[in-house]
DNA sequence: GCAATAGTGTCTTTTAGACAATATAAG
DNA sequence: CTTATATTGTCTAAAAGACACTATTGC
């Protein structure tokens, strides 16, 4: 086989390599502001986030220390950057057995001051109960949940301010074009508490009005009544329960949604 | 500032590093099958793929040489992997100047034999003229189009076999879910000719029946009529000329289509 | 009974689907 | 006048939008 040969004169130095190759997080979940009896919830999308550490885990001193940052950090060359990603979470937050999507790669010259280094950007969905136990380790000093309306305010590191901005643009998208709300609610759940769910990134009358959607719901093909079930959760009234049912969403532009 | 005081301290030697940075380039287009006078086309989707040259440009023997592989190579330190596959396109096809979109990493330890290589997968949509000066150059020996259906059987170089496969995948959902058939279409077409783009991917009747989708075009928000122009090129009976418009599909899976 | 949320009734307008019928022009 | 595509007519059914009205329950 050629190939042997290709490999024995193959100089893996020939090229310049990259000084680094790592993975970031963006753990996105929702909070109910405000928890009132017979109420429907009012929500509110947050980040999860990293107080880098003054000193890295040897006690020298750590780059963008003191900086929020998304959790994250070099991949191993026996792992991809999507287990990298799952590894670095666990190890710097605590938080484990979460779906973690891939959506960008970070590479400009220059991104970090420490060479040529390479970042894959990732996003989860959870629930909140999923990362309740989240805690501070490794290289960060704190761990913290930012509403989407102020992470941008605060002084993050590296080129971080842009893979979130990124990150909330894709999240936005898939809460509407995808069935991924599901992540953020009970397996059943009232219609107002969807319609909590998707005001957190759009504000179109077809969902803020009550009466509309209520009907809507019932027509969506990716949903179903839980027959005769009902909670007070929401209201003195009964409320009916739904849940979604996992099939596939036509979303072609030029079909009409059935 | 502190992060001078790290980056004195950071060994850039500390980690093991990948062994290459890459990017490849999945070229898509259009042809029409046959082409007769007043005839709407039958269409075929094709990718762009190089066979590997037997020896690299130093002479020596080639990795995975005389296998079919998709254009692109290693990325320099002062470009992006977005750069990079822009050039490598050029370098290696002659085609430049055209639209690429990343959409996959692939960075399975073990994927390439002569080491840790990192690759970036981008995509492109265009029409068969803004290819049709591609030659072979560089590291391949012939460029060549490729039905779809047919691609998967040819040997193909590293694991580019699955990357093809997911950038028809890719494809095939770009295509219903935004407008880029428009990149595959005459600036002014007919609806039999969206039509034939349309049905390289879905045999869905909505699509496949005339006067449905005659009726439907109209109605679509992004696309008008381009008032009193016509056309006989697909048929005897002069034909109405449509045009997209720029504007952002509305694609939530909770709201009408308008 | 009041207040608050959930949900239905009903009317009007649009859209979709089906399929038959008509329109056009080359040869 | 035949043929192949393009397009409209027409009927039916379903969906959407608007807004008033009813339902349920804790207090």
């Amino acid at each position: 086989m050629s190939n042997e040969q290709a490999l024995q004169q193959y100089d893996v130095k020939k090229y310049r390599t990259p000084d680094g190759y790592t993975s970031d997080i963006a753990v996105f979940t929702i909070l109910s502001a405000k928890e009132e009896a017979f109420k429907p919830p009012v929500m509110d999308l947050k980040i999860m986030l990293i107080k880098r550490s003054m000193v890295d885990s040897e006690g020298r001193p750590n780059m963008e220390a003191g900086k929020w940052a998304l959790p994250g950090g070099f991949v191993n060359p026996d792992e991809s950057a999507f287990q990298s990603a799952q590894r670095e979470l666990r190890e710097e937050t605590g938080v484990d057995h979460i779906h973690l999507e891939h959506f960008g790669v970070y590479d400009a010259p220059g991104r970090d001051p420490r060479g040529w280094i390479i970042s894959n950007a990732h996003y989860a969905i959870v629930p909140e109960h999923q990362i309740s136990n989240r805690e501070a380790n490794d290289d960060a000093s704190e761990v913290e949940l930012f509403s989407i309306g102020h992470v941008l305010d605060l002084e993050l590191a590296f080129d971080h301010a842009q893979i979130i901005r990124d990150a909330i643009a894709v999240i936005r998208q898939k809460l509407l074009e995808s069935a991924v709300a599901k992540e953020f609610l009970p397996d059943e759940f009232t219609y107002s508490e969807l319609q909590a769910v998707l005001m957190t990134v759009t504000r179109d009358s077809a969902i803020t009005l009550d009466a509309a959607f209520a009907r809507k719901i019932k027509s969506l093909p990716f949903i179903e009544e839980v027959e005769g079930k009902k909670t007070t959760r929401t209201s003195k009234k009964p409320t009916q329960l739904y849940r979604f049912i996992d099939i596939e969403v036509n979303n072609s532009i030029y079909h009409t949604k059935k």
